[in-house]
Formats: C-alpha cells, sequence, structure tokens
DNA sequence: TATGCTTATGCAATCGTTTGCATTAAGATT
DNA sequence: AATCTTAATGCAAACGATTGCATAAGCATA
C-alpha cells in the first residue's frame, strides 16, 4: 500500500493555511477568492508535493462523479470504434472520462448497463443504442440525467442528438444509381424499430418517389448484420421483380448482399449494383469495393460529447438536434446497368 | 435534482437499525456479523426502496474504486474491439468497471492517461499497449498497482501477461507455406520495439531455420499499419532478392502488401503468396480473403481480467503468465508458388 | 476615533459508507 | 447466584474534499 498519497491536509499543513484555503485555490472557480500570493505558493506546494485531489472524496461532496456513461450496441462494428474515440478525446479534454459498455444489441443487457452506470452517479449519458420507443431513454429522461442520443435516435424528439442526415446520405446514393441509369432499384432495409433503419427506408421511398423509380422491393432485415443482410437479399433476389441496383441502409447488409449475388449467380456491378452506408473501414478493398456514404464518425462522437458537457453545465434549455452530412463514396460496386 | 437517491441512513431509520448494521448486510463479507432474521428484514426494505450503495463514499472509506484502467494502442484496429469487450464483460461480472482509453499510438498521449487514471484511483491495470522498455508499466510498478499487460507484452517479463503465442502462429504460417512448396520466403515485420514485433520476427528466423529456407529478406516497418506496410513491402520487392511468399506480422501489414504488389504487377497468390496474422473481421472478403493467424481475442480479454481480479484480490504471488494458441486460417492468398 | 465595508482566511458541517470499539442482552459456566 | 462468554447491535470516527458562515484585519469614511 503506497503511503505516499498526499491529501489537501497534508498541502495545508505544509503551507501553514486551513485546508478549506488549498482547496479554493485548487478549484478554478474559487481560486479568485484567495489572495494571489497565497494561492501561488500553495500551488507551487501542491505541486511539489506531487497532489492530485481524489475525485472520490470531491465527488462525494460535490454530487459529481465526472464520469459519463457511453453505451454502445456493439464495438465490433467498426462504425462505432471512431465515434467512441471522439467521444473519449472530447470528455477528456474537460476533465472528464468514459465509462463504455457494450449493450451487445440487448435490450435486457442495456438496461442492466443502465442500472449500473446510474449507481455510479454518472453525471451524464451517451447513448448509441436507442430504439424508437426506448424505455432506458425515458428512465433517464425522468431519472433528469443529462443525455444525448448519437447515431441513432427516438421518436419522441425530446432529448438531444446528434445524428448523421440519412435522408440526404440515401438520396446521394439513389440520385447516383439514377445518374448511372438505374430505374428498378431495391432496397435492403434495417430493423424497422431503429431511426437509422426506418429513416433509410423512408428517405428511400421519397427519393424513389421523386425519381419515378420503380422501387416496391423493398425488405427489412431484423438486425443490421452480415448474416441478416444475407437473408434480406435472398428475398430480394427470390422475388421475382426485377432490379439493377440494391441500396443496403449499412455496409454490412452490403455484404450479405454480395453473398446472396454471389449464390445466385448474379455479378456485381455488372447484373447488379450496390452501395452500402457508413463505409466502414476496408470496405474499400472487397471485391468489388463497395460504393458506400461516408459518415463523420469522429465528429459524430465529439458533438454529442460538447452537447453532453453544456448539459451538464446547466443551461438545459431545449434539448437541440444536430445532423452531420455524410458523402457518397463511389467505387466499383455501382455501374451502369446493362439490361 | 433527483431527490430520489436512497441511502443508507434511509434504510436503516425505516428498519429501526442503526446504519452500520445496514451496512453489514449488504455487505457479504459482514454479513454474517448480524442476525439471519434482522438481515433478510434490512435486505427486502432495502430493495424495496430501491437502495444501491454509493460507489464513491464506498471508495472513499476502503480505498478502492472498483474501476480499472484500460488503455488500447489503437481502437480503429479491429484487433482490440473484441479484447475489449472480453475485458469489460468479466469486470462487470465482479462488479468493477472499465474506463477506456485509446492511446493513439503515442507514449506522450499514453502517460497523461496514466497519470489521469492514477488520479482516479483505479484499482488495476490492463496495458494493450506495453513496449519492450515501457516507462509506464515501470511506473505501475512502483506504485504497486495491479498490472496484468494483455497481447504484448515488456522485455522485463515481471508483470502478469496474457498472450498470444507469436511463436506457434508463425511456425503454422511457414510450415504451411514449406508445404505448399515455397524455400524463398520474406519477411514483413512489426515495430522491433514490441514484443509482438519482435517475437514473430525471431519466431520467422527460427522457423526459417528449421526449414531450411532462404530468408534473409526480413523488413521492419515502423508501426502496424497499412501505410507502413505497404512501405516495407516495397523494399522487399525491390530488394532483387527472391522471394515467392511474404509472412508478415501482422494484417494491416498485409493489406500494405497486397497493394505493394499490384503496384509491382504482382499477382496474389500467384506470383507471391501472403500470409497475415491476427484473422481481423472481414479479410474473408478481401481479394485475395487473406490466409491469417486467428487468434482467440475475447479470450485474451477474458482472461487478462481474470488474471487482474485475482491480483486485485491479494494473493499478490509471482506474476503469471499466460499464453493462447492461434490457429492457420488458409484462404485464397496462398497457394504453391509457380516458379 | 469610532463605524462601516471589503477582502482574505479559518471553522465546522457535510457528502454516504465502513469499521474498530463499546455496549447490551442473553445464555453458559462455576 | 455470581461471573464469564458469546453474539448482535449501536456509537462515532474516519475517508478527502467542498462550502456557507463566521471572523479578523485592513482601509476608508464621517
Amino acid at each position: 500500500m503506497a503511503k505516499t498519497k498526499v491529501n489537501i491536509k497534508d498541502v495545508a499543513a505544509r503551507a501553514n493555511v486551513h485546508p478549506s484555503t488549498v482547496s479554493r485555490v485548487l478549484n478554478p472557480g474559487t481560486r479568485s477568492m484567495v489572495s494571489e500570493e497565497v494561492a501561488d505558493r500553495i500551488s507551487k506546494i501542491a505541486a511539489d508535493m506531487g497532489y492530485s485531489r481524489s475525485p472520490l472524496a470531491s465527488g462525494l461532496r460535490t454530487g459529481k462523479s465526472y464520469t459519463i456513461g457511453v453505451i454502445i450496441p456493439d464495438l465490433s462494428n467498426p462504425v462505432f470504434p471512431p465515434v467512441v474515440r471522439g467521444i473519449e478525446r472530447t470528455l477528456a479534454a474537460a476533465g472528464y472520462i468514459a465509462i463504455l459498455a457494450d449493450s451487445d444489441n440487448s435490450a435486457r443487457s442495456e438496461r442492466a448497463i443502465f442500472d449500473s452506470m446510474m449507481a455510479r452517479r454518472i453525471d451524464g449519458l451517451i447513448l448509441a443504442t436507442a430504439r424508437l420507443e426506448d424505455p432506458v431513454v425515458q428512465d433517464c429522461v425522468d431519472a433528469q440525467k443529462p443525455l444525448v442520443l448519437v447515431n441513432r435516435t427516438t421518436d419522441s424528439h425530446t432529448v438531444t442528438e446528434v445524428t448523421n442526415n440519412d435522408q440526404l446520405g440515401i438520396e446521394l446514393a439513389v440520385s447516383h444509381l439514377f445518374e448511372l441509369g438505374h430505374r428498378h432499384i431495391a432496397f435492403l432495409g434495417g430493423p424497422e424499430d431503429t431511426s437509422t433503419g426506418r429513416d433509410r427506408r423512408l428517405a428511400f421511398e421519397i427519393s424513389a418517389d421523386r425519381f419515378k423509380l420503380d422501387a416496391d422491393n423493398v425488405v427489412a432485415c431484423s438486425e443490421f448484420s452480415e448474416a441478416a443482410g444475407r437473408k434480406g437479399s435472398r428475398k430480394i433476389v427470390g422475388s421475382g421483380k426485377k432490379f439493377t441496383a440494391i441500396v443496403a441502409a449499412n455496409d454490412l447488409l452490403a455484404l450479405g448482399c454480395y453473398d446472396a449475388l454471389a449464390e445466385a449467380d448474379l455479378n456485381c456491378p455488372n447484373d447488379v449494383s450496390v452501395t452500402g452506408f457508413n463505409d466502414m473501414p476496408f470496405v474499400n478493398r472487397l471485391s468489388p469495393p463497395l460504393t458506400s456514404l461516408h459518415i463523420q464518425h469522429d465528429e459524430l462522437g465529439v458533438q454529442a460529447a460538447e452537447l453532453l458537457l453544456q448539459e451538464i453545465q446547466g443551461a438545459s434549455s431545449a434539448p437541440s438536434a444536430r445532423q452531420l452530412d455524410p458523402d457518397l463514396i463511389v467505387r466499383g460496386s455501382t455501374a451502369a446497368p446493362t439490361s
């Protein structure tokens, strides 16, 4: 056991002042209360002695833990690591730390995580797991905990959120395919109980309408995964409806697409063009390289953290919402239709 | 402000006992001190009132924070998310939480993170960033903080560690190539200041020796990344030495390999076979699919967490070391040499 | 010179738990 | 019946920092 832990009393003793004075000096907000001369001296002594404030004690007294909970549906989905990094970096700069948990896409485990985080007296929460109707979001609101949704949102837009502009993304994809000459486009959607799932489908329908496409070949997958994408794509392929392109709501789904097309002996992009969504790492190395929508993952995290910090620092005005625009990255999986 | 926070005093008042009694009931270790009858009653009341212990207060008194620091060199490297998940899951089951930080492969930022974690009074640390000579490791040992290294280790094997059996992995790769008929094999290594970088190179030399290969075409890359791999591979290609296969110390390096070979108009696997290391997600979808060594990522994390918990719970005997065996996954990037 | 105002610091209570020690009551021992 | 154990619970002091209030000193004002 290191007896080396210096506390505020030790510093006070060495400086011949009362602990409270030391505390005031060490807190930016109260530093002005004490004379500059003394303050400087104390600062030096504290640094000298290698003092570092105990967040536990401080948090106990002030009711803050300088800890933020972050819940991610699936850390293995390459979309999330950059978001997490953005969050973490921004929080760290403000003296907060992130405690990260992976809900494994399970609502039950999400609740357990939430409870455990609340027990730890987190100062706020960033959720990347929101469902359209999400009990955890509601609980968080009820508990008056600052909350920011990232990536996904809920139906009642009553909470601060940072999302990608899905509507624009899908529009870009459809418009790109349209310009290539595609008129029969199928849509491989995500789970309808997530905003990303539903909004991308809605956006597809709107875009299809605008371009007057034949677009009734729409399938919703049960989750954002390769396996679900494969299953969904088989439905599209087996539907008998004509299609020369598939817009997938997510890169993982697009991978499933690749598999289903191969099974049906269809070549991408010669027979069928495919677009993804998210521009995960390494999709540029697939065969064919996947045309996808590049999301500002890192920035998503940064802004979510910023908004959360604002909310924590009071000024809890109306919940704000930010949307970041994606970019279409055209690669080898899309080409002009041959038929 | 939620006035809803129930504390131990509230429970005590409702149960007509002293707070200390409640505390004893709620701590497994001291529960036996109080009569079963009272204990049951208190437990029920506590549950009823929705009591949850404040880790801050408890930690303040006991000197534990039930918090573990986890430092990762690069969360975007797909190798690490599964490790993190394994760690997190195991810690959570024991009532600990992980605070995760990404050092971005920078020693400076690693130190900053370490300091900030120490300030938070973490109970232990899991490091995936170890260099062969690592000042942070030394500091941690000096501070008597329980520490476990995962994935990489240091030169002085003085600390508990969980690593992959790199020697076996390289052996499997070389032996596979040998059986295919390769006799001239180049090695694309990682940074020599990491154990994974150095040990894999050493293993390569040993294996080459055993199989009596022509194996003096060895290049060390400055970091485990695609760009570094590309640069290193160019050296191999431009060396003028004969080679029909490249063993890369890591999948990212192998990707760089793909690029360099393409630049030189060499086909993989027809002209040159390539093996990777780590079996990252989606390498099965590359063109060609990458032959690689599958590491037990999740298990790596689980065991690291387990060992750390053991160390925290005392019994700090000699530091233990565990090694997990990788599997060779043969895919399209390796074939018999044509020349 | 007495009074009031400011400014800088000390005092002590508090946050929620844990834990060594003191106390009580009951049962066992002589 | 008096004393000793033992078991169960209460008491109060920590843990380390923060903060409203009190106090002291310095200075200006009347």
